[in-house]
DNA sequence: GACAATCTTAAACTGGCGTTTTAATCTACT
DNA sequence: AGTAGATTAAAACGCCAGTTTAAGATTGTC
């Protein structure tokens, strides 16, 4: 084995870890390197700087995007609404859990929603644009507006924006609701409701619609 | 006029500002001090150090709540369905207008959402929970439901999980959604969006529980 | 007007960050 | 085996943050 490639993967991956938990700018090289065993100096000699080796990080995860149930283009057979329902569940998991590449990039996205990067434009095409797409097409069906239509746009944003917020903000709303926790049942419980929330507009979305025209 | 006073409170009065544009951990005191005109040892002097002057500033953004129309326990006299309008649309409001006092308290709560710091208790309980417990009566009543059920306060968080959304996520908004725009025009139109969006889900409450009893 | 307490200032200190340098080590090829 | 090139390591650099220091200016009081 090459030690070349066996140090910059090392690399990658514990990047991608930290910039996950941490965020880009938080994230420090030092850290990085801790725990890939490697020298400070070694992420400028394999990546040229700090933003390069993040970039890099998106490339490393973007490849078991294929097989990513979010992103997919929704097969409009299938059932509406139970599609929102798991894309839901599936964003709030991906938030929380942080196990695989997939997940790591989905959690670049929510940091990138608070404090954009260099790479901003970069990771809106590559992971949140799918996302964004997908979500809009399945409340496009069930609305029976267009996927581009002001109402849609805005309900997907807001979908986004809740996941985001339940996926940051948990201290403050275990401050504010001291039962709230962050087992894996409330996390059901989360993404349930917000898929019902989304559900009632988007009904009466359709029907305001019949009546109108 | 003691130069004491007068340097503390234009030093509180540039804390705030500063505090709300960047939040706690990235707004810098020389960045405050030079706003203040006033020399960088001197907010240690008069508050010892960043995160003191942080709650100070916290206490001098505290008076104009009172006659906040947002924390103002509400008047159930009202209608609910408007009441809910009204304080969706000022929360927006204050997140994008940085003008007085009670504009910059929220933004600094937003910035909380976000980056929890030492001081966020205090936060929690100086101006987030006025507003939450608000918004939890406005949305009680409109679904016939207890303040305390776990759906009305699901509901809240979403709420607010929107409007922190809509704050502070707004370039990758604009990068997904090019006609999006951040014009006062368009934060009445996201005001209503959100109002809309609960109430929808709110209604429907209401109707579920009357099938259901 | 002098003195003590208060306030202000310029400058330095400390520490963490990203980055660079320089030298040592390892690898592959003849 | 020996050498050129690629890789690693240790240390230092420059920057900017929060904080501290020690001297200077200002104020109120007798």
């Amino acid at each position: 084995m090459k030690p070349h490639d066996d140090t910059r993967a090392r690399l990658l991956k514990a990047a991608a870890e930290v910039f996950a938990e941490q965020g880009f700018e938080h994230a420090t090289i030092r850290q990085i390197c801790s725990r890939a065993s490697a020298n400070v100096a070694l992420v400028n000699y394999h990546f040229g700087d700090k933003l390069e080796l993040y970039t890099e990080v998106l490339r490393y995860c973007k490849k078991p995007a294929e097989g990513d149930a979010a992103a997919r283009p929704w097969n409009s057979a299938a059932d509406p609404q139970e599609a929102l329902r798991e894309i839901i569940r599936a964003m709030l998991e991906r938030a929380f859990e942080g196990g695989d590449q997939a997940n790591l990039r989905y959690r670049l996205m929510l940091h990138e929603f608070v404090k954009p990067t260099a790479a901003t434009k970069r990771i809106v095409d590559v992971v949140m644009r799918p996302v964004y797409d997908r979500l809009r097409a399945i409340c496009a069906a069930i609305s029976g507006l267009s996927p581009d239509h002001e109402t849609t746009r805005l309900t997907v944003h807001s979908i986004m924006g809740q996941v985001a917020h339940y996926a940051h903000s948990t201290p403050i709303l275990m401050a504010l609701w001291p039962d709230m926790k962050v087992t894996p049942p409330q996390r059901e419980m989360v993404a349930r409701h917000i898929a019902e929330l989304t559900l009632a507009y988007l009904d009466r979305q359709r029907v305001h619609q019949t009546v109108s025209r």
